[in-house]
DNA sequence: AAATAAATGTGATTTACATCACAAGAAAAG
DNA sequence: CTTTTCTTGTGATGTAAATCACATTTATTT
């Protein structure tokens, strides 16, 4: 597919710190793909040679544990998706894979290098997000090893909410497996879990479909546990 | 302490890459504090006003969590303690505490920053180590909520004699109940699983004193869980 | 539309740890 | 050197959540 980043619509924040220029330049070096729900963008363990820019739709970032699939979190349009893959290790260290169908941005790893070189608020503003992404993952890992599954699922569906859907009514292309692994917790005990709180009154379940009623409690239960 | 950074003996990987020029500015910029034992490095949720950088000694990074504290992981000298706080937020989201008497260097952030813009070498050499750090912090976190203790204890022993130590006896200045912080267990069940593999002979402990004597059953008790 | 596969719901059972409770050692402070 | 505080060891008890085992519902394929 042909590029003219000059007019992407779905520009990065860091990418909106480049000359027009230099837009220029990028362009002819970066590709945009389409991908259906279901569909792998990046493979735990290939080669990674392309920094991967998500521009539509939703994805979940996940690694291969000892045991079972840890989902690292979901991710949502405008954010990088292979940085930390891409520049820190030759092979992959994660998998991505579309929740919704979804359009990535990949950009040619030297090209994307030469911004960083020749452009310092490009490179701030990558530095700011990895930096962000690290303090993100460290709070993550607490809430994900110190929480229990209510409180856990209860965060998730606050963060789907407030976060990624902005919205109190959602559809999680997702099954309760892979909330489970996002939240560290088996399949059937995220169904008990999302059936206590559908009958408490706290969230509506038709589906696939999702209406949070209380926000207050899940607050309150994502608090206490 | 008036400093001289190109006679440091102690340069990060990122410092190797600065020009003459560029040190002799960074010297008056930074300060290097001696730390005791015990000593708070960082504090959680104070103002962030410098880079942090370990040049003799060892600490440990740890978060408050909603139940207890996570120590998120153990830096030996040669790394920089704060990058991801100092750049991701205004306000220190993790500590830092000296384990042994340690050396820090502050270095001042805007001065930092200016070595940023300066050298594209030096830059990309942090972002490397920050791409680096964070994926380990995935790589951690997955073990961490899939492993069982003692597979996690033996990991901490395995890394303390490869990586931080690099040698079979080492003495670790840390309480069981920080061990259990680090592996995510209470501190009663890092005394019985320690017990079990002096039983077993795996590893002899004298007081803080810890001699490995069978590796290979560590490295199978980490996967194996 | 029928057949097959995938995803969910729910009870019964098991388990790895936490927590509690207290004893005993080791360090630090007086 | 003694007292107090911090750290460790070890049993008994409790518990959140995994696992197992099916039943049932919802998608997908043919």
């Amino acid at each position: 597919m042909k590029n003219n980043c000059s007019l992407c619509d779905y520009k990065s924040a860091a990418a909106q710190k480049l000359t027009q220029e230099e837009l220029k330049h990028l362009a002819p070096n970066c590709v945009t793909v389409k991908f259906k729900k279901g569909d792998t963008i990046i493979r735990q363990g290939t080669y990674s040679t392309n920094v991967a820019y998500l521009k539509k739709g939703l994805v979940k970032i996940h690694i291969d544990g000892p045991y079972h699939v840890q989902v690292v979190r979901i991710v949502k349009p405008r954010n990088y998706l292979g940085l930390p893959t891409t520049f820190g290790d030759k092979i992959n260290q994660y998998s991505v894979t579309a929740i919704d169908e979804s359009e990535v941005c990949f950009i040619d790893i030297s090209t994307f290098r030469q911004m960083l070189q020749l452009n310092p608020d490009f490179t701030n503003q990558i530095m700011l997000e990895l930096c962000k992404s690290e303090l993100e993952s460290y709070q993550k890992c607490v809430n994900r090893t110190q929480k229990q599954i209510r409180g856990k699922l209860a965060d998730v569906l606050l963060d789907f909410s407030d976060n990624i859907f902005k919205s109190d009514t959602f559809t999680i292309n997702v099954t309760q497996e892979d909330l489970g692994n996002l939240v560290d917790a088996s399949r059937e005990s995220v169904s008990r879990v999302m059936a206590e709180f559908s009958k408490d009154g706290i969230i509506e379940v038709k589906g696939k479909h999702v209406k949070i009623l209380d926000k207050d409690s899940l607050k309150l239960i994502s608090k206490k546990g």
